[in-house]
DNA sequence: CCGATTAGTTAGCCTAGCTAACAGTTAGCA
DNA sequence: TGCTAACTGTTAGCTAGGCTAACTAATCGG
């Protein structure tokens, strides 16, 4: 990292601290609307990216397999998942969202982006601007390297 | 909120993915430094905001007296704080970061910076600018309304 | 056809949230 | 003065989500 300045660590140090507090208060909003951020954001994964096997799925959320199983099993007790094996690989779970996953992922998903707005009510259209360019860096960032670790 | 896009909304939920998956990261990196993220980020209160009551140690981190009681326990068991009854009223609790818990801090914090500077490496220099100016928005729209549901 | 690899699950552990119920301390007021 | 009310933390007990280790079942390659 060749011009990497002390202000830059500092602003990631700043970054970091809030988003874990950001995500606390999230974590209540989801749970109002009637699930969890990492159930809805497997949900999600499903609903937008199409159905998929157990492994990829904990891939793309950068879990263990252990815990996408546990997952799986707690959104399919609440009928938000269906998962069958594949026919070409008996191994392999084919998980998809059902009708009412998708149902309650977009209810959830209104519900957080109030909550989200509201607290950004405050911004300038400048914020906008850079909060658009920062997902796409960070979606840029996290793509593929699953754990910056 | 009255001027609110569509592509405002999708850049929230995007956004709050993101935060998802970038801490789920960020943990695996602050274990590999000797604590979790919760412990960092108390810890980082108390370095850097100096002593005080567990009460407001909690409501600093947005958790409640439970939760911090147990944090504080646990960091106190590693010698990362020290808590003494404040001699004003005995009912409270002041806790200060050790000498031993601010030197951990620091190790951590640089893993952290080095982690995610790793992970934000090919950021545009409008990428830099973009990252600061969220964090200052952050900022301001998290303190004092702690959660935002 | 048998061993090695791969996909998921189960068991068991940890951390971190919460609420409810409790103990101790302070403050206020009759 | 003394009693009650309010406040500060802690303990107990629950849930969720993360992990590793160990297992089962299926596929693949010699």
């Amino acid at each position: 990292m060749p011009s990497r300045t002390q202000d830059d660590d500092t602003t990631i140090e700043r970054f970091h601290h809030l988003a874990i507090v950001m995500l606390r208060g999230m974590r209540r909003v989801d749970e109002a609307a009637g699930f969890t951020g990492p159930r809805a954001s497997a949900l999600a994964v499903l609903v937008f990216g199409g159905a998929q096997s157990l492994g990829d799925l904990a891939r793309a959320e950068g879990v263990k397999p252990p815990t996408m199983s546990r997952l799986v099993k707690a959104m399919q007790a609440e009928g938000l998942v269906e998962s069958v094996t594949a026919e070409h690989d008996q191994r392999q779970v084919r998980i998809a969202a059902s009708a009412q996953g998708r149902q309650l992922l977009m209810k959830g998903r209104r519900r957080r982006i109030e909550a989200l707005a509201k607290l950004l009510a405050g911004a300038t259209p400048r914020e906008k601007a850079a909060l658009a360019t920062v997902v796409e860096l960070l979606e840029r960032a996290l793509s593929g390297k699953r754990a910056p670790g």
